[in-house]
DNA sequence: TATTATGATTTCTG
DNA sequence: CAGAAATCATAATA
């Protein structure tokens, strides 16, 4: 207090108050407590000390009968002067901060996982959801992909509305420190420059709340994610008739069990399955009835009667030709489809 | 409950 | 990158 009454009176040459008001710094510290003047000015600083400890009516009276008071303009134009000096410093302090990497880094991981951005109801997953059931197998992919997605939009509820409250208590308190700033630039300096960096200082300390946000939200994306992925490991059963559909294709394509693109297509829209299950199931079918071809002998005579049965619908004299009780009973593997056997 | 069947995943190869 | 082969993990079955 002391200090800051001596640096003021100091500054005194340099503002705007004259020579009676003040007195020249030397007579200053002569006359330290005797001066009018510096009465003033001590009791003007003790009364802006003393406006926190006050009462909001008695401030607000008390800030009234300092706005009003003689010495204010001078007063004010002393901070002036010395913030002149000191500006300098606390420039170039802070300037532009650069964005947080960990921020962004969340940013883009809940932006990926479709937890920020745009709603994207009604997409693909929507869409392929219906396509399943329309396809007569409700798979439980589907199933279980609705349910990814319900528990995703939860997530993404949860923190929507934790943003907005976090948004909310930032602006509000962002709000109240401008006003108070304002407030207090009529008693002292403070340019619109200063009351941004605050704002800033305030949204950076209000980022480390933003950022535990963040943080937990793509913490539960990636659990019910694991989860997810491990439920769909869990395997299913296809239905009967997809693995009639796909041992009919493969038995009568034994010499050569690829299928194209365009054959894996059409197989997985009528198995209710996807391309890619498709590939599974051949995949595992091949090398396993290549393993082990005793085994699936009855199963491959099976669908050579089936498949010679159905051309019998066709044409009765194919019929004849082409299906004794047991097709391949001799030679089995009946077009060679040996492991190295293909194209 | 042990065993087998089977869909999915991983690793390796040409 | 498609496919082979090995492996995993669970469903189905004995």
């Amino acid at each position: 207090m002391d200090d800051q009454t001596r640096m003021l009176a100091g500054m005194g040459g340099l503002g705007g108050l004259s020579q009676a008001d003040v007195g020249d710094p030397d007579s200053v510290r002569k006359q330290q407590s005797l001066g009018q003047p510096q009465q003033d000015i001590g009791d003007i600083l003790q009364q802006i000390m003393a406006i926190t400890d006050e009462s909001l009516d008695e401030a607000q009276a008390r800030k009234h009968a300092l706005n009003c008071h003689r010495m204010k303009p001078a007063l004010f134009s002393v901070l002036c002067e010395i913030k002149e000096k000191t500006v300098l410093s606390i420039r170039g302090v802070q300037e532009e901060d650069p964005p947080d990497p960990q921020i962004m880094r969340l940013d883009n991981m809940l932006l990926a996982e479709g937890v920020s951005g745009p709603e994207k109801g009604g997409g693909s997953a929507a869409a392929a959801a219906a396509a399943a059931a329309a396809g007569g197998s409700p798979n439980d992919s589907s199933i279980e992909h609705s349910d990814y997605r319900a528990k995703l939009a939860q997530i993404r509820q949860i923190y929507h509305s934790e943003l907005e409250k976090y948004e909310q208590a930032c602006s509000e308190f962002t709000n109240h420190v401008m006003n108070l700033l304002r407030e207090q630039s009529r008693t002292r300096p403070i340019s619109p420059k200063e009351i941004e960096r605050m704002v800033a200082i305030i949204h950076r300390k209000f980022s480390s709340i933003q950022m535990q946000l963040k943080q937990s939200t793509c913490e539960a994306v990636m659990i019910l994610r694991s989860r997810f992925l491990d439920a769909r490991r869990k395997r299913r059963n296809f239905n009967k008739q997809a693995t009639e559909v796909l041992n009919e294709y493969f038995y009568s394509h034994l010499s050569n069990p690829y299928p194209s693109e365009e054959a894996k297509e059409e197989l997985a829209k009528k198995c209710g399955i996807t391309v890619s299950q498709v590939s599974n199931w051949f995949g595992n079918k091949r090398i396993r009835y290549k393993k082990n071809i005793g085994k699936f002998q009855e199963e491959a005579n099976l669908y050579a009667v089936k498949t010679a049965v159905d051309a019998a619908n066709v044409s009765a004299q194919a019929s004849q030709a082409n299906s004794p009780a047991t097709p391949n009973s001799g030679g089995y593997p009946a077009p060679c489809y040996t492991p190295d056997g293909r194209l």
